[in-house]
DNA sequence: GGCAAGTGGTCTACGGCGTATACCTACGAC
DNA sequence: GTCGTAGGTATACGCCGTAGACCACTTGCC
């Protein structure tokens, strides 16, 4: 036994700090790393270094488990996307209005619980699988709803924004440490507003914090996307509402 | 004048690479440069080193007419918040209903006709003037609706993710060289999907890409929300409608 | 005219970022 | 044993934002 002893490890103290090998990394530990930390101190803190350093593990060692930071972000996002409940909302025995009700909330609750929602979903498009599913699943509710693909795309991208919005903006927390720093300006800059000059603003901003009584304020906003939808499609279509429909207008997809 | 013309220039040929000084740099000029390479190539694409190089200029040129990047980020936001028509919306003669949608309308063509702004207005509170002035004015027009500060709060919310909503998402042009790289990624999913799988979103591809036939899909997001506004508006307000309300229901927003 | 102050630019340098490339090292299969 | 391979390390490159010192003009004042 001395033997294999003395070939295996050397026998500790170098291995790392100490005791207990550190469990496997893993994908997914990087990634609900990533997450966590991109939730209280902003997405660009969620960096390959710092990850790496957190983990106790090389930087390049991530890349055994990510293929890059694109790659990252899209894990990162269907990581989010998990608490869709796109299953329910597929059931055809809903009606359209409640299952597209629930669906949004679900959306709700994910943003109302991840500060770093908009960065991640904010101008990219969706890559990963469930980010399409998700897509899909809810264009499918719009058609059941008697809206065009034309249309249905455009009201899309309103339901998908829903979750942007519901994401804490104001008064994200700040890395542990820094205080007084850049981050903390604008809120100050909120803060110290002439009394009289914003009124609705300065009563609506506790409000606006995201951590204040969320999960009611939240539903609100469902509410009234489905509420505008059912006026919506019980309206007639009128394509002749059209502007005059210059003739150059092509519907031109994605070439270049 | 030519002792004028004399003493100005060291008569050329030092100054720059040669002929005309360049005209002066200004914050202005820095901004509407950022945004526009912003707007083509992504926001990272809009950096001090870029910029610089663009306007022949060291980066920190830049110093002297913008603080720091947050400062840039911010003073491009309120370029394009310039587009806002704030002041028709305040006009008490209007409708609320009226002014609120006229206000949309203006939200969504600037978030048509820049590529940028979610990444520019998600995750970022508003810090500059005119994007505290745009959030009063809406707040107001919520007020007039009938709406208490803590629904407009969160209705809030949901129109100004409408601007985000709006902005081309798919197929953003890429720099002019780059062809095959990272960015194409995305597309390249998207274009080669199992054509049975997700028939509803192929349907609605070419109406995602954004650049296409804009004006018209734009303001059916608009008349959803005012349509909505109207419905919720008219709704007595239920404070009792919560659910259940179970008592772990604490609003989990930030806390480790 | 001389000169101080200010304005708008440069140069240099630092630390952090993503990541390409090469290398090592333990482990399992044979 | 030997060897392939999965997982981690070491080093290096070129970007990034920006701090600090240092000009060159222009301008106003005496």
């Amino acid at each position: 036994m001395p033997r294999t002893a003395v070939k295996r490890p050397p026998p500790a103290a170098k291995r790392r700090t100490s005791a207990s090998r550190r469990d496997p990394l893993t994908r997914d530990r990087v990634v609900r790393l990533a997450v966590r930390i991109a939730d209280t101190e902003g997405l660009d803190a969620a960096s390959f270094r710092r990850l790496a350093a957190e983990l106790d593990v090389t930087p390049m060692a991530l890349y055994r488990h990510v293929r890059d930071r694109a790659d990252l972000l899209d894990a990162m996002t269907e990581t989010l996307l998990e608490g869709l409940t796109l299953e329910e909302a597929s059931d055809p025995a809903l009606a359209w209005a409640d299952a597209l009700r629930r669906l949004l909330r679900s959306y709700v609750v994910i943003a109302g619980s991840h500060p770093c929602a908009p960065a991640l979903l904010g101008g990219r498009p969706p890559a990963s699988r469930r980010a399409l599913l998700a897509t899909e699943v809810t264009l499918a509710l719009l058609a059941r709803a008697g809206f065009a693909p034309r249309d249905a795309a455009a009201l899309l991208q309103q339901l998908s924004a829903l979750m942007l919005a519901s994401a804490p903006r104001f008064g994200r927390p700040r890395p542990p440490d820094e205080e007084g720093r850049a981050g903390r300006r604008s809120d100050a800059a909120v803060e110290s507003l002439p009394p009289g000059e914003f009124p609705h603003f300065t009563a609506a901003l506790p409000y606006l914090a995201g951590w204040s009584d969320a999960g009611r304020d939240r539903t609100l906003g469902v509410e009234l996307l489905v509420a505008g939808l059912e006026v919506l499609s019980a309206r007639p279509r009128r394509p002749e509402h059209v502007e005059p429909r210059m003739p150059t207008a092509r519907a031109e997809g994605l070439q270049p």
